[in-house]
DNA sequence: ATAGCAAGCAAACACTTGTTCTGTCAAGCG
DNA sequence: CGCTTGACAGAACAAGTGTTTGCTTGCTAT
């Protein structure tokens, strides 16, 4: 049994045990860690399987020296907390009206990354960050346009005049809009003058994040 | 013979040595790698020193695992296709009206540096790019808002319609304005619908830069 | 059936590699 | 002067680790 990528199953199950492990422990595993930790019998058929994956170029190695596996791709490098931006997962697309994974059901590990500026936030306020791209032009009254990413941090809750991402459980939609909390009703604005706010109830209502930054690209 | 951090000299070549080692090869040395190409007589010696790094917290190990060293502060990160971020210098600020110091006097070297997500462009598009900060609201309609960060390509050519860091000779003063050649006069028309274009030669004006990304931090 | 082959198994082997033990040497110190 | 301590040397040892070899399996094409 393959899988898509042309690697058999435990191929995959060796590559992502030395993905795991380069991240755990920041050097890589020896063909017995292998071995042992995915209960394969014998080390030759780790080497046999490295050897694969060798050719196919998913791992590279330094023959013969002990735990000379890197994995190309992965990289080691120097985190300044200073003067680095850090990564959050892009987990899709937000429209009007349009469905939006739930994301954490993401495999976030999976999902693409940007690279967000320090200006917007340290290490510590960027948790739980994440990007969606905005389609549309729901948002333009708040500076918001089609095209530009918009990063959330991810709560459940909001204050009046926070631009949310609120997913309505009856409609099963995600959609961008500005929160408030009018007595018994919520009213979600559309920074539009053109568009008209829909008003639902608490029940209904699921915030998925609030817009903490935005990143356009002029072309 | 000490250095300012507290290492002796054969502990920072050592240390250097781990790191070097680990940029080029993603996975770390052994302590006979040490050994020989720092020239260092017996192995021992090597795992004194690394013992006394160890205490310092210069380094860590996995104790009798081989090349089970690493470097806190050093990470095997996944790098996704976007790779990484670029700075920019951060010039300043800018406000229409208000006089803007010419980026070639400025020490760029000594200006702040901001990260750039690498969505925003290749290193060889951000070439020439520097940052200001937007003071007021002339530019709303185009989605640039007060506190804004703008990321500008330096040239001194624009087409109809895009948003420049234009200089007004005569004035000595400089604006972000959408840029308009009409015939023999120029029209730098604000995005803001309460506001008045201004009109100008071709020789009263100097471009300075063009638009080519925003960055907003939400509260 | 039978040969061929990918995949796996088990054990033996040999090289790597970390550790430890025993000294040496110079500097600081009462 | 004898003692201690930091730093280093050399060598032997014990794990740690990759490779190789020979032997199954199970499947497929001939």
């Amino acid at each position: 049994m393959r899988s898509s990528n042309g690697l058999s199953v435990r191929q995959e199950k060796i590559l992502n045990y030395i993905r795991d492990f380069l991240k755990k422990n920041n050097y890589p595993p020896a063909i017995r860690d292998i071995q042992n930790d995915l209960g394969i019998s014998s080390t030759s058929v780790v080497a046999y399987n490295l050897r694969i994956l060798e050719e196919k170029g998913k791992i590279s190695r330094d023959g013969k020296i002990s735990r000379g596996i890197s994995i190309p791709g992965m990289t080691l490098d120097q985190t300044v907390v200073t003067s680095h931006g850090f990564t959050v997962p892009m987990l899709g697309m937000i429209t009007a009206g349009s469905p939006l994974p739930n994301p954490e059901a993401i495999n976030v590990e999976d999902a693409e990354q940007i690279e967000v500026p320090a200006e917007l936030g340290s290490a510590e306020k960027l948790r739980d960050v994440y990007a969606l791209k905005v389609r549309g032009y729901s948002m333009v009254d708040a500076l918001i346009g089609d095209g530009d990413i918009v990063l959330l941090r991810y709560q459940e809750t909001a204050d009046n005049g926070q631009t949310v991402v609120a997913r309505l459980v009856d409609e099963n939609a995600v959609t961008l809009k500005k929160f408030y909390h009018e007595g018994e009703r919520i009213r979600l604005q559309p920074a539009n003058v053109t568009m008209e706010p829909i008003f639902t109830t608490p029940d209904n209502l699921h915030i998925q994040g609030r817009v903490v930054g935005v990143i356009r690209s002029v072309e």
